[in-house]
DNA sequence: TTATAGTTTAGAATTATTATAAAGTAACAG
DNA sequence: CTGTTACTTTATAATAATTCTAAACTATAA
């Protein structure tokens, strides 16, 4: 799939040196066939995993960072480590400004879906939430 | 708005023995015109601002994982304290299984959006995400 | 080849959260 | 009432993810 050199021109457009780590890091990360979630934990497993090269934690930490800035990757779900409660418990959505990490509220009815999937197999739709992350 | 009556009342129908901590979180995050986006920092200042009696910072969060539990709060956005990353960085949405902690691509085309909110003064929509809570 | 700016590293520091175990308190039976 | 019991609160310690630090290393360009 990923040659390489691709790896290397990717990390150069960015302005991103292609040190080893960060090209072996690449490689674990984009050189599969189906697009892959990750924790920090698992990624770190997979990369120092018995009988390699160990990168040090500290440079995953640092690489997924990079790469997430360089839109290779995406951050999901998640908005730190901090948990946020609503006292607002109606079904409804939020407004997220990465920069103030401020949350508004969407009133239900301002957001209609046309087509929602089917879930999978034995699981049943718990909750649909929407969140719109917004910028200046 | 919330008498103590109702707030006492409110707690014993959930098997909560009314005490004066829970009365006191209680009232600070019900007894409020608008609703209340708070994180559990936010809620201990506030809660635990000079000059007034103290409630253990673990007292909050048990009391906020209970009324949680209730159904009284709603826990938003997170998904406790680890980020998760996806190489498939094309706009899409997600299930997320609480149980398992898993989460699964949802096309882009398998979600179809026909009312979209204005979003505040000043800001622009970067990113809409839609997350479909799954559970057995 | 060398200077330098960017990078990696181990380990320490930080931060949010959860666990612990002792002291306090609500509720209920008598 | 009053004592017993199970539930709560509390301070503190423990944990877990992440970020910081500063010294060693290295890609790059002059």
């Amino acid at each position: 799939m990923y040659q390489k050199k691709e790896i290397v021109n990717k990390l150069r457009c960015s302005g991103l040196r292609p040190t080893k780590q960060r090209i072996l890091i690449a490689k674990t990360l984009f050189d599969r066939q189906k697009t892959f979630h990750f924790t920090i934990e698992r990624l770190d497993k997979e990369i120092n995993k018995k009988g390699s090269k160990k990168i040090s934690l500290a440079t995953i930490y640092n690489s997924v960072e990079a790469f997430t800035k360089a839109g290779y990757l995406k951050e999901i779900l998640t908005s730190k480590s901090k948990s946020y409660y609503d006292t607002n418990i109606k079904s409804h959505h939020h407004f997220y400004d990465e920069s103030t990490r401020e949350l508004i509220d969407i009133n239900y009815n301002q957001v209609e879906l046309s087509k929602v999937p089917v879930p999978p197999k034995g699981k049943k739709i718990k909750n649909l939430e929407v969140i719109i992350r917004v910028q200046k």
